[in-house]
DNA sequence: CGTCAAGCATGCATGGAGCTTATGCCTTTC
DNA sequence: GAAAGGCATAAGCTCCATGCATGCTTGACG
């Protein structure tokens, strides 16, 4: 099998001339160099280079050889450099995999941060899949809480702490102030998802409000869901992390007292040697994004 | 420096998705995959295989590197191809150098025969420079005679004995059998080239004629020498090389009596260790050419 | 015309890279 | 729970490429 050391051998003889000068470029002694031409010549059968008594020139065979083996040491050199991107994190490819409130602002903010450093990673977005979509290998990310079972397998890396609001529709008496008794509306109805995403642990809220909370609708679309708020059919739980763009005009965000105990969002990625270095540098944009 | 057997290694793990049927395919054992990856992935820094429970499974550098590193294997595979094309003497490049005569028939027609088994190789011929092209790298094959001064430093391959034949204008009243006996030529005028390269050596045709032929004209074109003799101010040698094709049809060509002492042809080429395959193609095509 | 210098080829010894064997550890599966 | 499949690691060995020393050929120069 030809080495790539045999074709940088050949090429500098080619580019120079000369097997000493080619040696001297390539820090070896002239010897080598005979040696691996000759060996190169033997396994090809076919000459590559006449010996003339003032250096060498490329035979037809040979400087075929040399344009041939220019595009090869092209490609290696092409490969070496990809490498070397993909080791500095500067190229390559990040799947993220978000819970719907992430995927609202915090993703797309910090992907924005993380493109203007690194313009040639693609990065995508998934809503959904939760952190087996990691372990399966169809997401290099997921954006978890502390309300989701803690995944095996994985890393979790703490990112924030996401400070609970309640919604209100702009004509409810208490949406006035700033701030909400969570006493106030224990007997409020309140709306869901399915599945625990929205309101988090009931218990949490339960012990908040003094009485178990009293749940009235359950959606799983989050625009469905601030429609059933600015309705006035009931009243919801709003995690900031979402941002307040999301936001319908005819809501109110409040600030609940006491404060409902914050919803920790963590990063579930592969352990340390399994993660790309794209991904690295993701969770150090996230890390380092403080909010809007 | 990354070397191709990495990169063979590379590849059949990507194909194969396991470290032990790589080793396998590639008749070696599992351990020597194993480092090999392991080599690659210190020396570009970045984890290139996800260790799996059942096999591995390329990261996405691991997949940039995989599509790379078949560019360079089928760009090695081409260069050996290309090698052995030249290797075989199916491919290459022959510079043929001819004096006019040769030019005339004798080297069109081994160019037909030699395209017809060879078609990729690209062939040429130019007149007029001599052995000496091919010292200079300019010509790969030249076509000489024992008229001209024996080449250092080449071989001499015989192709064939040039038989030397008499033209006189058609009107001439030598003109009418088959051949013509020299001494009755002894008075004539003849037309010679500038250096001598048509009448031969003086020496032999001045014995042959029984006196120093009296040379009354001097032309180095071919045409033009042809002209002459239609025009009757002269007679010349007429080499059968030139095969009769390219004769005048005012001009008639006979045999001498007694026969000139024949031309030999030879073809001039690097000694054997320089020679490409496809001159030595080429060689083999001429001495099987036994004339029109 | 003799000597010298430049440059490629070759014999020999050596050092390092890679391979193999043997073994351990982890995970999955019956 | 035991067995098997698969990757990682340690130790030892083999082989090949390199470096050193030397020879040979050719051209240059005095």
């Amino acid at each position: 099998m030809l080495d790539v050391w045999s074709l940088k051998v050949l090429s500098e003889v080619g580019r120079l001339g000369s097997f000493s000068a080619a040696a001297e470029a390539l820090s070896m002694t002239q010897p080598a160099v005979s040696r691996q031409i000759a060996a190169l010549e033997r396994r090809s059968g076919v000459l590559l280079f006449h010996r003339l008594p003032r250096g060498v020139r490329p035979t037809g065979a040979g400087q075929a050889a040399l344009e041939q083996a220019a595009h090869v040491l092209d490609g290696i050199a092409l490969l070496e450099t990809r490498l070397a991107a993909h080791a500095a994190g500067e190229h390559g490819r990040v799947r993220v995999q978000a819970f719907p409130s992430a995927a609202t602002a915090f993703v797309p903010e910090c992907f924005r941060l993380f493109a203007a450093r690194h313009p040639a990673v693609e990065l995508s977005l998934t809503v959904g899949g939760g952190a087996s979509a990691v372990l399966a290998g169809e997401a290099d990310l997921a954006l978890v809480t502390s309300w989701d079972p803690a995944p095996a397998g994985l890393d979790l890396v703490p990112l924030l702490d996401d400070e609970l609001l309640v919604a209100l529709p702009e004509s409810h008496p208490l949406a006035a102030g700033e701030s909400v008794r969570l006493r106030a509306l224990a007997g409020q109805a309140w709306i869901d998802g399915s599945h625990p995403d929205c309101l988090g642990p009931l218990s949490e809220l339960a012990a908040a409000l003094g009485t178990p909370p009293r749940v009235s609708h359950l959606c799983d679309d989050w625009n469905g869901r601030q429609g059933l708020v600015a309705a006035g059919v009931g009243v919801m739980v709003f995690p900031s992390i979402a941002g307040g763009a999301a936001l319908r005009p005819d809501i109110r965000l409040l600030r609940p007292e006491p404060a409902l105990p914050a919803r920790r969002v963590f990063a579930a990625v592969l352990p340390a040697p399994g993660r790309s270095p794209a991904v690295e540098e993701l969770l150090r944009t996230m890390l380092g994004y403080g909010g809007p």
